[in-house]
DNA sequence: GTTAAAAGTAAAGTTTGTTTTACTTTTTGT
DNA sequence: ACAAAAAGTAAAACAAACTTTACTTTTAAC
């Protein structure tokens, strides 16, 4: 699963803990999202996506 | 997070264990997900996704 | 109305996602 | 060059997703 949040993030000029903010995380889970260390929850993907305003297809990709 | 999955399973005419087979997942994880015990990880909400071929977001619905 | 298949449920255990604390490295601005 | 902010990283602890085993209830077919 890889994904497209920094782009997104820098296209929103925002910093890792900003974006935590946003989402109700700690920053050490954006970093290590963004990272690949692991997949978010379902539910933290769609408040990625509302955030962003994409898509869930458009911020992740399945690389099976 | 509510979602279609009984509804879509049914329209493929699918029982649990034969979803649960094309997804690599214990029966009992279909049934806890269609009852809304818990939320899929987002791998697993992409395999669904790819098996009914309809967007994540078409078959979970975020309720905050 | 019995039987078999499917669905529901539950406890104990493993794995994965997330937090907290804390420290190091990189980037940015002066 | 220096300081401050941002990003990277890591370990311990907790929470949520998922498995396995096993049993009960509902549904469908005869």
């Amino acid at each position: 699963m890889k994904n497209r949040i920094k782009v997104l993030r820098a296209e929103k000029d925002l910093t890792q803990a900003e974006l935590a903010k946003q989402l109700s995380v700690s920053r050490q889970t954006v970093n290590a999202i963004e990272k690949g260390k692991f997949d978010p929850s379902l539910p933290l993907a769609f408040k990625l996506s509302s955030l962003f305003g994409k898509s869930i297809e458009e911020i992740f990709q399945n690389e099976e």
